[in-house]
DNA sequence: GTCTATATACGGATAGAC
DNA sequence: GTCTATCCGTATATAGAC
């Protein structure tokens, strides 16, 4: 599978994110409409990433918010308590969503090789379409209340599980060499935390291509890459 | 070289690092004595890097750092100008004495392989002894003036021209496979970055022994590796 | 050189009209 | 549901005593 082919595959699920969000933070939204909700949230999200992967969120004042958004001030608040709460919300909302993906992606493949190139791709894929989310996501982590930095350290937990396992499954099958898997594991997770972090430097590069590379370059080291 | 080494051939010029920052700065400090300037310098900057490191530069007061540091809220600024002009100076701090280092490892070594290890070897040896530097240069990049940015992306750039340098030399001569030289110079960044990036989860490594993983990796990507 | 006290402004959050 | 006006706390930066 290609980016495109991901791109559309996924692309029917937008809105439903927006409406997982909401069910999760009924109590602090105050409007009623189901429709101008997620059309104003989606507004608020935008803006919020855009800001902040700027300057950073807690430099955005709630004003700049508003203007960005084009909702005023007041009107801000009925869509969460805080400008704390809004960060906890921003921060959930793709998290389920995307482990959903390369928990799928993953399944459709039979074997552990195959199974790590989907993940490669999928991870890449994801961050791709969501990049904004991405960096936000790693940039601000440290901003979060106890409580959500805890998610954020958890799923990034089980990212690393599904890696390592990977690898030290496809060691006992004796299809990849005996590396460490822990470091391994890490350095795969640097190559595809640097797509997001530095989406910029890549500019003449595609996804498809970065994911050939790491896949090449992964593959190489544990001993299965096919020629070069 | 391992890092005991490196450690004890690089302590020496500590103050040597504080008496460059000083005469860079010399008008914005009102400060007369040198010998106070450094010792207040070396508590600010310290103080500063575990304040941001934890909650992020924004979210810094001048009153966390006047407690952290030990110094008297009126006091701080004899040591500059505003809050920008202290994130200014400690960014550019390092820089020049990173350069210097790199340059110097890597004279030392004769061939292009060699020089590439020793390339990778003295970025994390930098970073480990200067983890919270270099984690806070990352995280607060975007928050420099338009100035100060140039500066940090271009030294950047620096390195990554360095490395790539190093990277195409080799397959001219040679020793290295053709690999994309763009790519893979990225790569190995990633890897270094990922060490004083996420410190805390390679608690139970050395740097030497992450030395020693990341080369085998690339080397084994460039086909010079000896054996596994 | 260092301190305390304070001027001034700006940010988050809310009240209440429409 | 959305707006404007405003309250109130807190932040940076400075003045002036010691």
């Amino acid at each position: 599978m290609d980016f495109e082919e991901f791109r559309k595959m996924i692309t029917v699920s937008r809105e439903e994110r927006y409406l997982e969000t909401l069910s999760e933070n009924r109590e602090s939204i105050q409007i009623k409409k189901e429709k101008t909700i997620i059309k104003n949230l989606e507004k608020i999200f935008k803006a919020t990433l855009k800001i902040s992967n700027q300057k950073g969120f807690q430099a955005m004042t709630m004003r700049d918010l508003s203007q960005e958004a084009g909702i005023s001030l007041g009107a801000l608040y009925a869509y969460f308590k805080s400008k704390d709460d809004l960060l906890g919300m921003l921060q959930n909302q793709r998290r389920a969503f995307i482990r959903r993906a390369l928990e799928n992606e993953m399944e459709k493949e039979a074997t552990t090789a195959f199974k790590l190139r989907a993940m490669i791709r999928t991870h890449l894929f994801l961050s791709e379409l969501m990049q904004p989310w991405f960096y936000f996501s790693f940039m601000e982590a440290k901003n979060l209340n106890p409580e959500e930095r805890k998610k954020a350290i958890d799923s990034d937990l089980w990212t690393e599980r599904l890696l390592e396992g990977l690898l030290v499954q496809g060691r006992e099958e004796k299809v990849f060499l005996d590396r460490d898997a822990g470091l391994t594991a890490e350095a795969i997770k640097a190559m595809l935390q640097d797509w997001y972090l530095k989406r910029s430097k890549f500019r003449n590069v595609s996804v498809d291509q970065y994911a050939g590379f790491v896949i090449e370059l992964v593959e190489t080291y544990l001993g299965t890459a096919t020629t070069h």
